[in-house]
DNA sequence: TACTATGATTAATC
DNA sequence: GATTAATCATAGTA
């Protein structure tokens, strides 16, 4: 700080022609008649600066006192100020100017639709029931991942409070400080006060593009936590057993057109705990791989045939009960998809080995069930005439090509078995 | 640890 | 948009 002053008097003290800041003689050239002299005063201030440093503080406060009361040095100051504001500080004006930054304000969003910036909102626990939602799973699972989803977003957002808290304390410090030294610096050279503000604005634009890193990085984040916990869906879970044997009893009992329809997928969907489209995938799985290895599921289709038929057996010995069909695998519940089991169910049976004498026992069972059934059906309109026995109880739906069906489309409006007002029909009825 | 079973994903097809 | 076929990724098991 001290320098300043003794550059800026040595410099003041002399001429204020020509050259601002030289001496006149130095300004004249070297080569003169009386150069020598003039080197030789030159060499004296070079003397007077190099020994300032040895001056005492009292001297140098004197000099220092002397400049600032020099009676030009405000004209001076003034005139400086201005060209500098004409030049240097309009064209940095003109290149500093920046739009708003759209980039800012996708992070700003992004921190607030999170729940990281702004008020706390359970730490993003919409996004988390969401992927919660998506994983399709039981709930003990995914409240257990929502918590720690939200106790991990909940710590991303502690960290980046503290750490913007961090900069926005060391930008008004800073800031301060720069403020203070320019002022005092504006004493012994000439800085505006539009210069100071300049700098300021500076100042800020520079921490505020550390703290984009900052919300850049926490983005990153919680993007990743938000991935990890998604990635969660992707992360198997067996359904438990009683899942399982319900779809696969309505697998069985459908045989010859396993395409469930939208009802009967939300139905399903409902008893095992898990979603329409877990359903979809399963059945998927289940068609490709039935199909692919007809042999190795023999057994396991045996097994439900039976397991079905017994069901359908327990029924009708209900007496007449029989006349509201229930579904087979949930005595006493109005099934959505117990008629066409009857139907696909002997054909099932019919599929037994020889060795399966039971089978064949309660297929005979089934037989007068699916008389009964049909009977009630034929009463109430839900099968067309069209549809007689043999279709009904027509051999495994796959084809030569390998495909379900020949006739019918699969799709998710109702399969053949599942005749108009056979799902709902059997509420209904 | 290798193998199998199984739920999920993806591209292609209709 | 539903389905198929292939594939991935992981759970469960011997």
């Amino acid at each position: 700080m001290d320098e300043q002053p003794r550059l800026m008097h040595s410099h003041a003290g002399v001429g204020m022609t020509g050259h601002p800041g030289l001496p006149q003689h130095m300004q004249e050239g070297a080569g003169g008649a009386d150069g020598d002299g003039r080197k030789q005063d030159i060499g004296d201030i070079l003397q007077q600066i190099m020994t300032i440093t040895d001056q005492s503080l009292d001297e140098a406060q004197a000099r220092k006192h002397a400049l600032n009361c020099h009676r030009m040095k405000p004209a001076l100051f003034n005139v400086l100020c201005e060209i500098k504001e004409k030049t240097v500080l309009s064209i940095r004006g003109a290149q500093e100017e920046e739009p708003p930054d759209a980039q800012l304000m996708r992070l700003d969003n992004m921190l607030l639709a999170e729940g990281v910036s702004g008020p706390e909102k359970g730490g993003g626990s919409a996004a988390a029931a969401a992927a919660a939602a998506a994983s399709g799973g039981a709930g003990a699972d995914n409240s257990a991942e929502h918590s720690d989803y939200r106790a991990k977003l909940s710590q991303i957002r502690q960290i980046y409070h503290t750490e913007l808290e961090k900069y926005e304390q060391a930008c008004n410090e800073f800031t301060t400080h720069v403020m203070n030294l320019l002022r005092e610096q504006s004493r012994t050279r000439p800085i505006s006060p539009k210069e100071i503000e300049r700098m300021v604005s500076i100042i800020h634009r520079k921490f505020s593009s550390i703290q984009m890193q900052l919300k850049q990085s926490t983005c990153e984040a919680v993007m990743i936590l938000r991935s990890r916990f998604l990635d969660a869906r992707r992360k198997r879970r067996n359904f438990n057993k009683q899942a399982t044997e319900i779809l696969n009893e309505y697998f069985y009992s459908h045989l010859s057109n396993p395409y469930p329809s939208e009802e009967a997928k939300e139905e399903l969907a409902k008893k095992c705990s898990i979603t329409v489209s877990q359903v979809s995938n399963w059945f998927g799985n289940k068609r490709i791989r039935y199909k692919k290895n007809i042999g190795k599921f023999q057994e396991e289709a045996n097994m439900y045939a039976a397991k079905t038929a017994v069901n359908a057996a327990n029924v009708s010995s209900h007496g007449s009960q029989a006349n509201s069909p229930s579904t087979p695998n949930s005595a006493g519940s109005a099934g959505s998809f117990n008629m066409s089991n009857s139907g696909d169910l002997f054909m099932s049976v019919q599929s037994l080995n020889g060795d399966s004498y039971q089978g064949a026992q309660v297929g005979a069972n089934v037989q007068s069930q699916v008389d009964t059934l049909r009977h009630v059906i034929s009463q109430t309109g839900g099968y067309s005439d069209g549809l007689t026995a043999n279709q009904m109880y027509s051999p495994q739906g796959i084809n030569a090509n390998g495909g379900w069906q020949d006739a019918t489309t699969p799709s998710s409006v109702t399969s053949p078995t599942e005749g108009p007002g056979s799902v709902h029909s059997d509420t209904s009825n």
